[in-house]
DNA sequence: AATTTTATTTAAAACGATTTAAGTTACATT
DNA sequence: AATGTAACTTAAATCGTTTTAAATAAAATT
């Protein structure tokens, strides 16, 4: 390995010249500066980021914190987070927690001892509510996607709208004449407020969701949709945590020998595979790049140490309602 | 922040003695070691990462090279990888390529810093070829999956067989009668070999194939289909780059007005969104977790400095045909 | 010619850990 | 009592950079 002291001896300067002629910097001399970069390039030599990391006390490492690496909604999101930090030349640690609040901790701690100068969280469970406020205000710039923070004054919300989307959904159900709706996915979520808003409005009673702890899948989908046929009173529509789950759902349904959406209307929320099926399948958009491109630009203006003004800190994106195939009148 | 000096000023020994004692070392008597560990955590210590890593020598992170981030074949494949690397306290950064050899070969460069310990590369591209055996050779251990290396001394390579799998569907489409088969890819690629094998051996005519350069999407799926209606003979069976392509384009087919299978038979590859259409696309299975495992073991094992056998350093996955209801006779 | 100013370069400290070899006790052996 | 040995502890080197303050050399001013 070729190092610092290696081109220096070479170049017949200090090691101190050297970085600094490699950084440009205008204080040694112009022609110095020339042939010590040509030294260093004839040498193959690249500086070595562990040693620079422990000196500038930066890793440029942003963590990013999921629940699913495998899930559409996420990955987008990722993408655009990474599209943004290109640039300034930052990398992504992936840190699945597979709703799993002890990985989750065991990432905080790695976070803590400097692997990444600032982390953004996107993630439901609330477990580690107090550790990651922690982190944040002792350790890390951090900033949440759709995720709520006590207190935005120390980490920052990026989020969408997801109680009005699934209102939209439950308003749209109902507006097609539809009183026996259900709910698939966690009732501790905000997309349950919405759709429970929706319910009460309309004077509707709540039909007993279906509460997934660990992942929102295709086959969580399939499963959802046996225990619905197992339901005294059949729902003519249901609203689905996401969309692969609402594909699963219909899936399933459409093999029981179901018609969609003739027998059963499905929505599905966050717009990811929702168009794949046939027929398209009723949604909620979520502007998933924008939100991640949001939040990275964020948590960098968090690192470089500039002021996040109080209308930053609390971003709410709109959400969009999607009618497609899959909703129509009850029969 | 509290470094080891601060901890051996509290605990009344030398930073030498906290760090044994904190490794667990047995060197340092029973109760010192329990003491400084009490005092450790009680000053909430934690170890600063990038001064170990300086030390050591070593990141504990691994870069995973991937095309796209957004692509459910690599997800799962990046999924079953974080899963086995856990347990090794290894971390995963997330490096999305976009199939820009520009963007790739800036990794690269990353990864000569001594930014990760080692590296699993799963792209398309060989535009970086000699770079990359260069990193193997010369800075770091290296895997790839799915992608065929110059020489496996230097790098080991998992393999699933696409070519075959390939074949095999071009094969179940021949044996259903069809005789126009279109292939849906780049023919740079061994997935176009095995179609094209199949086709040759029944000295049935290649219909000329859409090459992608940056993605194979859903929405890469629907230009394909345009493409397709405008051919002068109209193929009864098409064989897709990937299940996105194929779920694509097979929207695309059944909005235009034709029916799948009867009109036109379609086949995926790679197994992932195939079920969720209705019908159920006829695809190729890989065994994308089982692969994903046995890179991370193998690169841990390199990385440890532990001899790897000749045939542990090209390993062949089987592939597996899932006929569905997509493939049918022609008409 | 002496002094000040400016332009370059570099020695040395710092970052925060690990590790090796040397030092210190305490205890057993002769 | 002198010596050897085992059990701990620690000083100091090391990892490879960046950065600051000091040193040096050259040019400009008096």
């Amino acid at each position: 390995m070729v190092t610092i002291k290696d081109v220096a001896k070479a170049a017949g300067v200090s090691p101190a010249t050297v970085s600094l002629a490699l950084n440009n910097n205008d204080k040694v001399n112009r022609e110095t500066r020339k042939r010590v970069q040509a030294v260093a390039r004839s040498l193959n030599y690249i500086p070595n980021a562990r040693a620079k990391a422990l000196v500038e006390k930066s890793t440029k490492i942003i963590g990013l914190v999921i629940p699913e690496i495998h899930n559409p909604f996420f990955s987008e999101m990722a993408q655009a987070i990474k599209d943004y930090l290109q640039d300034s030349d930052y990398s992504i640690i992936l840190c699945g927690t597979d709703n799993n609040p002890d990985l989750e901790s065991k990432y905080i701690n790695m976070f803590k001892g400097g692997l990444v100068d600032g982390a953004i969280f996107s993630c439901i469970t609330n477990v580690n509510n107090e550790v990651v406020h922690d982190l944040a205000r002792n350790y890390l710039p951090l900033v949440y996607i759709d995720r709520v923070a006590e207190d935005e004054e120390v980490i920052p919300m990026i989020k969408s709208n997801l109680a009005e989307g699934a209102y939209q959904l439950t308003r749209h159900l109902l507006d097609l004449g539809h009183r026996k709706i259900a709910f698939i996915g966690r009732t501790d979520e905000e997309r349950f407020q919405g759709y429970l808003k929706g319910m009460q409005e309309a004077g509707c009673p709540v039909i007993e969701s279906y509460i997934f702890d660990q992942s929102y899948t295709f086959d969580q989908g399939i499963a959802a949709g046996k225990t619905l046929l197992t339901l005294p009173e059949k729902p003519t529509g249901v609203v689905c945590f996401n969309d692969e789950v609402a594909l699963g759902l219909t899936q399933f349904m459409v093999k029981a020998g179901r018609k969609i959406p003739t027998d059963l209307s499905v929505c599905g929320i966050d717009n990811t595979v929702s168009r794949y099926y046939n027929p398209e399948i009723t949604t909620i958009d979520v502007p998933k790049q924008e939100m991640g491109r949001t939040a990275a630009r964020l948590l960098l203006k968090m690192i470089k140490g500039e002021k996040i003004r109080a209308e930053e800190r609390f971003i709410h994106f709109p959400v969009t309602l999607i009618k497609r195939d899959s909703t129509a009148p009850p029969r």
